[in-house]
DNA sequence: CTAGTGATTGTTGAA
DNA sequence: TTCAACAATCACTAG
């Protein structure tokens, strides 16, 4: 699935596929704990997923890391969290696809262990009902290991 | 004091 | 296939 390199898959998105880029999509954000009767922190919630897995940072954030430090040595007077993202998404924009390469490999990695995690928290639901268990197999072990992968191929010097 | 807000794009999960 | 919200950051502001 996924149209891949676009082309041709890419008709019937256009102008469907639209009416959500354009404007922030009217404020993403704003969860309004509403609660934080106990002071935790900003832990956004407790009542929703126990223990749920936050999403992978895709490359374009794994890109802004590295950006937000660079954006800051050169500006360390600016003080706004979108300068940075604006100057990044530009920036992001003008790389080349070549160089998200090794942002876009990171990303990937990123998203292995996510699906882990999300196997993990799929058990912790435990919740349904019944569920009695059985067997319960414990199988993939909730653990990630850490691999590091050091894998630098692209271009060799 | 607490935590939401802004701004970027990509990604992922659900319908 | 399509939509929609969420991922990090950092100083400021409001109640």
């Amino acid at each position: 699935m996924k149209s891949s390199k676009g082309k041709g898959a890419a008709k019937y998105s256009k102008e469907s596929l639209k009416p959500v880029d354009d404007r922030k999509v009217g404020k993403r954000k704003a969860a309004t704990k509403a609660d934080k009767s106990s002071s935790q922190k900003k832990q956004r919630d407790a009542k929703k997923d126990p223990n749920k897995p936050k999403r992978p940072p895709s490359a374009f954030f794994v890109f802004l890391e590295e950006f937000r430090k660079d954006f800051k040595k050169e500006h360390p007077d600016v003080k706004a969290v979108s300068a940075v993202g604006k100057a990044g998404g530009q920036r992001w924009k003008s790389m080349s696809d070549a160089e998200k390469a090794p942002y876009e490999a990171k990303a990937a990695k990123r998203k292995s262990d996510y699906e882990k995690l999300m196997k993990a928290y799929n058990k912790k639901q435990e919740s349904t009902a019944d569920d009695e268990n059985e067997g319960n197999d414990e199988e993939d072990e909730a653990s990630a290991e850490e691999e590091e992968e050091e894998e630098d191929d692209e271009d060799e010097d």
